[in-house]
DNA sequence: CAAAAGATATGATATTTATCAGGTTTTATG
DNA sequence: CATAAAACCTGATAAATATCATATCTTTTG
């Protein structure tokens, strides 16, 4: 099963756009597929990358290990989005451990054919360049949210951030299907007390569930909440 | 008192030593200086901004303001570091409020320069992007702290990190002065909380105080702190 | 320099959040 | 499909942190 980045769409949505077709040809000539399943690692915090991921299906979570055993994640990347960016560009290891958080399709871009272009495709450089703009000023924002909003409004907005980013199925329940340990990792939070919130926001009506589904009853309640009414 | 861009030494600190000799001399005829006082703002959050700001003297906090009025810095930027670079990037409004916490000097550089620049220049795009990169990475340490570390860790975290980024003064206290409110509002936490912390810290001997000044007597002790012992 | 404003400090208390301990339910596996 | 393991859930309690009230010290300004 032999695919080209000349012809995938997933490119659309990332920097490769801005790559010229002799340019992708190399980049594809190189790149291999990869299938993760889920749970297993893409990369490791301090490992030195040879490389990007281009995610073509699934989702990653990026975290960061502190000295307590916890997990907290920064980022959750999904299709079109290409990892490990940061650290090719900045020829330094890894500051973050990729994990899939659902099965996965990734194409591996050795970084050689990512670094000679960055160093003479200025279209290509300044597109990586917005794209990393984006990633910090939502850094930013996340950074704001943690010392600024309690657990429940961040539990509130995560929610939010799920719906709005990976969607619903029919029934309504968030595609993306997280642990409880996930979301209070993304959230911040321990483990108990992000039970806790979603027991009460079902009390509440902001939520359903079903086994380890989760959907919104009640969007505007939940945006309410995080706008601190 | 007219100044070059050519002959600043500032530049080697910054992606504008990537520029050639024609460019940086385009830049450097459409800049202009300004002095900012102590509590002045430089640009306000959800401006757009015409161009970048290099500081060639004097500490800015990069903020946000949050719904309850509490102010979270997410960076401090002195000599030789270049703001609103993220903004004009992306051609979006800026994110953070920029405020002079000491008296400043600071060259305006319209956005025109830079943007033909990045969209000519490889070497110069590749410069920004790094360090972009590299704000990026500190961003996720932040969060990552933010979320995994306790008031004191944090504040203990504060100060070194103040030391090693602004310097002592002779008597060993820190060059870069701070009010209460503008640490609390670094760690994200409450003015009381922090100058509580203060006291305790003075008390256990770690730090020392006179008037405004702050200066660290026992490095190790806050250093055992932040690793948890 | 006196008055006012602002910043710093501390105690008492309330609120938020984490931790511990013990359940139940769900999922994986021989 | 039985059993173990993992994930989920809830209550009780402890710890961390914010908030409120008030006092003192410092700086600014008329």
């Amino acid at each position: 099963m032999e695919s080209r980045c000349e012809n995938c769409i997933i490119r659309q949505f990332n920097s490769l756009r801005a790559m010229s077709k002799e340019e992708l040809k190399r980049v594809s000539d190189s790149k291999t597929t990869k299938v993760i399943k889920k749970g297993e690692p893409i990369f490791q915090e301090g490992e030195k990358l040879d490389g990007v991921f281009c995610v073509r299906d699934g989702v990653s979570k990026l975290s960061k290990l502190s000295a307590n055993g916890k997990d907290q994640i920064v980022k959750l990347a999904s299709k079109g989005e290409v990892i490990g960016q940061r650290s090719v560009v900045a020829e330094e290891s890894v500051n973050l451990s990729a994990v899939a958080v659902s099965d996965m399709e990734v194409c591996f871009i050795p970084k050689e054919g990512i670094v000679s272009t960055l160093h003479t495709n200025p279209n290509f450089t300044l597109e990586v360049l917005r794209h990393m703009a984006h990633d910090l000023k939502e850094a930013d924002d996340v950074i704001v949210n943690m010392s600024q909003k309690n657990v429940k409004q961040r539990m509130a907005e995560a929610f939010l951030y799920l719906k709005n980013n990976f969607g619903e199925d029919e029934e309504g329940f968030l595609k993306l299907i997280l642990s409880r340990e996930d979301i209070s990792n993304v959230v911040g939070t321990a483990i108990e007390s992000c039970i806790r919130i979603i027991s009460e926001f079902k009390k509440k009506g902001y939520l359903k569930t079903s086994g380890k589904k989760i959907g919104i009853t009640d969007e505007k309640a939940l945006t309410n909440l995080v706008e601190g009414f």
